[in-house]
DNA sequence: TTCAATGTACCGAACGATCGGTACAAAATC
DNA sequence: GATTTTGTACCGATCGTTCGGTACATTGAA
């Protein structure tokens, strides 16, 4: 199994069980790999695993989401890629953040240095895109970090409901409500 | 120790560690009560522990926030004594939500049906106070599901960027938000 | 062209520690 | 004296981790 392949199941169990939850034992079954093969790839074990997580969605955030927010592109348009990716991401409101997992889990403060800055540059950006939409500085950053809340806020209520509903109404209303 | 000073201390302990992260020996250790005598106060064990938690709670809403949202005050009376209780609960932005961490913990299959009926009963609730100040029942469910998202989000978020900030920003504009 | 040397991926078995949970008698309370 | 509450000692199971080692493909020297 490569990397990036192995690295998305361990993303798919620690949003599944948490990362207290996802034993060795779970990881190895559901990966197909011995407990000795995963310290053959996380030498700092399960630590590692998560860390790995994380640095791997920082690339994948980097190449679907930044990118797009970042271009040349309208406002709208930016923040309809913006939706898109996140429903691809969170599985169209199927699968928990693995931010908020590993946020409320008992090693948060270990996590804390890599998570802090996904949602501050997130916050940025988006604040930038309603900025160049006209909308001052101020109510950008209020938009942008209400932003965030909500995408976290509705992925707890599909989760508690046991339906992706709140998640996809709210990508869907998102880059139209933001702009006006 | 009494029982719902108790119940308090196991609130504390699940928010601060999550579900699978509070172990037994660190209940028994931030309670002061061996295992013995936790056996004895919950006989399901962790299990009962969370579920005594929840019930706990259940009662603690009927008496400080249903209790006011079903007032015959104004509507922003009762938004404002929402906002007020919500502040009480999360300790000012500073606590996790208990049902976002068992949401997203290992078993929560086994607390859904205790954590569903408190979403869905709540959205209920704003959203009848919205309709009494004259918004239309589409939008006023729409704003009280948001609502709960928000608060669940915002709960994330200044967990994650380690202040209270985003949960208060909240709780001060909600209310006249939610009217306008 | 051979073949030893190295590196990569993997595994079964076991480690000490801790997990959630229990039996039972002493102690505290009524 | 009866009952509730607790401390001590313990259980089997599982935790995250490590050990010793195999299979195999790649590389480097003879």
């Amino acid at each position: 199994m490569d990397k990036p392949t192995l690295i998305r199941s361990l993303l798919s169990i620690f949003r599944e069980y948490g990362y207290e939850g996802a034993s060795l034992s779970k990881i190895s079954e559901r990966t197909g790999l011995g407990k000795a093969s995963l310290y053959h790839h996380f030498p700092n074990g399960k630590q590692q695993m998560a860390q790995d997580v994380l640095s791997y969605l920082e690339q994948w955030r980097e190449d679907h989401i930044f990118i797009h927010l970042q271009s040349n592109t309208s406002p709208i348009e930016r923040l309809e890629a913006l939706t898109y990716s996140l429903k691809q991401v969170y599985e169209n409101g199927h699968v928990a953040c693995i931010l908020a997992v590993l946020t409320l889990s008992e090693a948060h403060q270990t996590f804390l240095p890599q998570i802090q800055p996904v949602f501050t540059r997130l916050i940025e950006s988006i604040s930038v895109v309603l900025q160049d939409a006209g909308i001052s500085e101020e109510q950008a950053f209020e938009r942008a970090q209400d932003t965030v809340i909500r995408i976290q806020g509705s992925l707890i209520l599909s989760r508690a409901l046991q339906s992706p509903k709140p998640f996809l109404q709210l990508m869907d209303k998102l880059p139209k409500q933001l702009l006006s």
